[in-house]
DNA sequence: TGTACATCAGTGAACGCGCGTTCACTGATGTAC
DNA sequence: TGTACATCAGTGAACGCGCGTTCACTGATGTAC
């Protein structure tokens, strides 16, 4: 077998980082597959040999915020750590803060990009709800386990935050 | 002068109002001038005598939510008062219905497009500011005159109303 | 009333451009012997 | 060790397409006389 193991895995890996950081700031259409592949050291050619389309390549872009294990945020100068048991009140603490805002390359994607996720595909909005999904669940585990503990409590925290952000994205700048 | 007074205007509204239409369903890379000039019963090549550009369109089309004196919404099959001393209760009732959710087309912009503005030039966002600045107003008309009528609880209510609307946009379709 | 005319709202072909996607090809790699 | 080879990751030209914008033109209108 000719090219070292692995070697495919980490340039699609390289593929998937610099989609984030593109569609995060300039959108599903704002972007084009060379940007992409121009931002992994790559030429537009051999993107179809990674992902069937523009598109599926969105929804695994969307997928890994949160939801990754090795996940961080390093806002407010701390790295939320999403196993604590007071998680939730970290995680608000860092969505709102300033850095958030600022960092729209890292931001959140429900941030950056819920009208462009309402005009895609199902597996696009399946990766969003997925996002979602795993916010609310971390913004349950609150060591003082009060209100919050609740996961309608934690639906409506989550709103709040996103709504709260999704305004000072236009607002604020 | 040839053609009666006001033909020009009543085509100008047209315009808007198709665009209004349009981006709130498909945003704004995902409408061309040749659809929004074919739903005013038009053709491509005049809308250049009516706008100096289609981001500026954009902004016009944006700006008529809540601010519009003629505004009205007739989601839960109620006309909203906005002169009503208790208009802020009736549009969070009506803001968080179901018909609101579903009629994409006449939504809420700032439920539609929030992050298609993110991206927009400041003329554009300014107009989305104040749609945002009508509604927190609005939302501090209460009757009861308690915490909401404080504006920044109104835009706590206002933000909380927005993010759980883009979330449901993308979750419950 | 009728005709010639000036106005201007609207038309549609054309421009230049960038995009998503395809595909025949290149060239770097590890293997066989 | 050295050479011929098979593999396949990556290349870049090309395709068809739709877009925002421009512009020379058309034709419907009300006016002048």
């Amino acid at each position: 077998m000719p090219y070292p193991a692995g070697h495919r895995e980490q340039a699609r890996q390289r593929i998937v980082e610099s989609a984030r950081r593109l569609f995060n700031q300039n959108g599903f259409e704002g972007v084009s597959v060379d940007a992409i592949m121009a931002g992994a050291g790559l030429t537009r050619g051999g993107f179809y040999s990674y992902f069937q389309s523009k598109s599926e390549l969105y929804a695994e872009a969307l997928a890994c915020f949160f939801t990754d294990p090795n996940w961080k945020s390093q806002w407010e100068g701390v790295t939320v750590d999403l196993a604590a048991a007071d998680a939730g009140p970290q995680i608000v603490r860092a969505y709102l803060s300033r850095q958030h805002l600022e960092d729209v390359e890292n931001s959140c994607p429900m941030v950056a990009l819920p009208s462009d996720v309402a005009r895609s595909d199902e597996k696009v909005k399946a990766a969003f709800e997925n996002v979602f999904k795993a916010m609310v669940t971390l913004l349950g585990r609150d060591a003082r386990n009060d209100a919050w503990s609740r996961e309608d409590s934690a639906m409506g925290v989550a709103a709040l935050c996103i709504g709260g952000m999704v305004i000072a994205s236009i607002s604020f700048h």
